[in-house]
DNA sequence: TGCCTTCAGTGACATTGTCACTCAACATGC
DNA sequence: GCATGTTGAGTGACAATGTCACTGAAGGCA
């Protein structure tokens, strides 16, 4: 049933299955419960890691309370920052939280080198990895230092939403998306509601006008 | 002359004389002026650069005028970015700019992906800058979302100064650097200026109280 | 029903970003 | 020297965002 774990993983470089049979020789299976701390400055694993099943949010913690998410790590996609962290051997203090129950496929050091060398799909594989995530960060940033507050928020109230029309969130959720303060998210939100964008209860928040969170979005 | 320049490479990852010689025969040398910009959104290079000598800016530019300084490469440094962008071939914004007359080591794919899979120092070595970069991505992010202007600037001035007691950059420069107006620059060097932490002239800024401004600096 | 915890709303204020200017410092040509 | 143009810096008013100290509402539970 994991043997067949290569076919999900994304991108450009999908990995052939002598590729993946060697993967599945090495790699030991771990699974981990919904919240649990994946990987942290205090807690750096020792093994590359591939999603399987789940999501890993990525946030980087302030030393006040505020937090904001880097990005997230969806199912057969790799975390880098771990193999970051390893290879680089510094210092950083993001952290990756289990956002669901997730099953992961680790990676020896060794026998990453070991394919790395030797297969030049999982090559590819591990290159646009770190390319991506890169790419992640420079929209972070990008977002984060040039992006009106309005508009991140409706931006990320239909990523959150998907294809549903609610999303289950608290403010200050919300304000951890975004690295913001939950005042902040609390005074936008009742604009959108308002102008009749959104309806709030505790906890969830009703989106009534996509097109119109839509166009607020684009505005970046 | 070119020869040692793997000699030049920091990091965990020094190359030894035999993938530095392999280097030699299959990479171009190039230079550019200073203010040449090196990469960006319209120029994706197809080959991946090191650097040899000088110095690069790797900028991220808003669509309005404002700009923010994302990390510098130095000379002995790869410029993974080039890397990411070729590799992932996603857009994206950044761009490289030579802030001084640069020496750099042009590496064509093909041959790229060779010393990746037959020189382990190499690939080491590529693996640490991809996380060192990745690393100064979370630094720029925490900066940015959780950082107070008035301690960025302290930094960035005393890390503009280096050795010396005064920094050459107007308040547009020191803006563009991180991320801000130059208003916010001016009211805060004026603030400074008046508790006589430095001195302002036209297009300079001499540095009266080194240590004072390290405490600012130090409230990160 | 009466507590208790968590979530959300509010007003005052500080910091930062934006806009529309003015003035000062230098460069150049006469 | 002087006039003029260009660039760098200062300023005040205002908007957006972040911080603080609250209040009150919603839901869980004894």
């Amino acid at each position: 049933m994991i043997g067949d774990w290569t076919e999900r993983f994304q991108g450009t470089a999908r990995l052939p299955r002598a590729v993946r049979d060697r993967l599945i020789k090495v790699a030991r299976v771990t699974h981990m419960s919904e919240g649990t701390q994946v990987f942290g400055p205090m807690n750096v694993p020792d093994s590359l890691f591939f999603l399987y099943e789940g999501r890993i949010r990525v946030v980087q913690r302030s030393d006040m309370g505020r937090d904001i998410v880097l990005y997230r790590v969806d199912a057969g996609e790799s975390c880098v920052l771990t193999t970051a962290c390893m290879l680089a051997e510094e210092a950083y203090e993001a952290e990756g939280i289990a956002e669901t129950d997730i099953t992961a496929i680790a990676l020896p050091k060794a026998a990453f080198d070991r394919l790395v060398a030797e297969e030049e799909a999982f090559r590819a594989f591990v290159f646009a990895a770190y390319s991506r995530r890169l790419i992640d960060l420079l929209r972070v940033v990008d977002d984060v230092a040039f992006g009106q507050m309005d508009v991140r928020l409706a931006a990320r109230l239909l990523a959150l939403a998907g294809d549903f029309k609610e999303v289950t969130a608290t403010h200050q959720h919300l304000a951890s998306e975004l690295g913001t303060a939950r005042e902040v998210v609390s005074r936008i939100l009742q604009d959108f509601q308002k102008r009749e964008l959104i309806a709030q209860s505790r906890g969830r928040i009703a989106l009534l006008d996509k097109p119109a969170l839509r166009d607020i979005a684009a505005a970046e």
